[in-house]
DNA sequence: AACTCGGGGCA
DNA sequence: TGCCCAGAGTT
């Protein structure tokens, strides 16, 4: 047809096609086990999470379970992602406050899921987006970076990116789209020594463009 | 805007 | 041994 895709479409239908069969890659069945696993991933790695969650989850799974855990008993288990100490205290707290002010059940929107402590922008958009299916788009670390590389976004904050990537993403790729970038950023697009070489973005990525005229 | 929480993985 | 890692709260 007469039209030409712009670099936006372009990024997307390329991301999508490489990371096709990218998922969240933390451990969960339900909404209240990605909301844990979201917590417990703050300055580590899926990886770290998923080994402490596998066990976790076996013996404690529900709101009501861990709004009764002592803290020594959860920091045993979460020892390993680090930042444990707050990390523990957060997650019994907010399971607290599901059983009391939600019926034991993980509030849907953003503004209920914000007020549980230990939860911010982040952790509360990958619920939504993964466990609720909403439209929502998770900006951390990953996103922010290979979102403004690329030329997705341009912007100094988390909250400035997720209008400008809902902007420029189709509404239907919003759920896969984070995702996308969480992969890219770790494989290729990585904060320090980006393998631009061998990027299937690079010919379109504002960023190697101009690396590439600044050499 | 800077500071703090923090053990594990990896060079 | 040193540096980094799917953030959030406090000052």
């Amino acid at each position: 047809m007469g039209e030409r895709m712009n670099n936006n479409e372009k990024i997307i239908n390329i991301l999508e096609k490489e990371y096709k069969d990218a998922r969240c890659a933390l451990n969960f069945t339900t909404p209240f086990e990605l909301l844990i696993a979201t917590m417990l991933s703050a300055q580590t790695t899926d990886l770290t999470v998923n080994k402490a969650t596998e066990i976790l989850f076996k013996k404690y799974n529900t709101p009501e379970d861990f709004r009764r855990l002592d803290n020594k008993e959860l920091e045993k288990y979460i020892k390993i992602c680090g930042l444990y100490k707050t990390k523990a205290k957060n997650i019994i707290e907010a399971s607290k406050k599901i059983v009391t002010d939600y019926d034991g059940k993980v509030p849907s929107t953003l503004e209920e899921l914000i007020k549980l402590p230990g939860v911010g922008r982040k952790t509360a958009n990958v619920v939504l987006s993964n466990a609720f299916n909403k439209d929502a788009i998770a900006v951390d670390t990953h996103v922010y970076r290979v979102s403004n590389r690329l030329g997705l976004s341009n912007s100094k904050d988390v909250n400035e990116t997720e209008e400008q990537l809902m902007k420029n993403i189709p509404k239907e790729k919003w759920s896969n789209a984070h995702h996308w970038l969480i992969w890219h950023g770790r494989k290729i697009c990585s904060a320090k020594n980006p393998k631009c070489s061998i990027c299937p973005l690079n010919h379109i990525c504002k960023y190697y463009n101009e690396i590439k005229e600044n050499n």
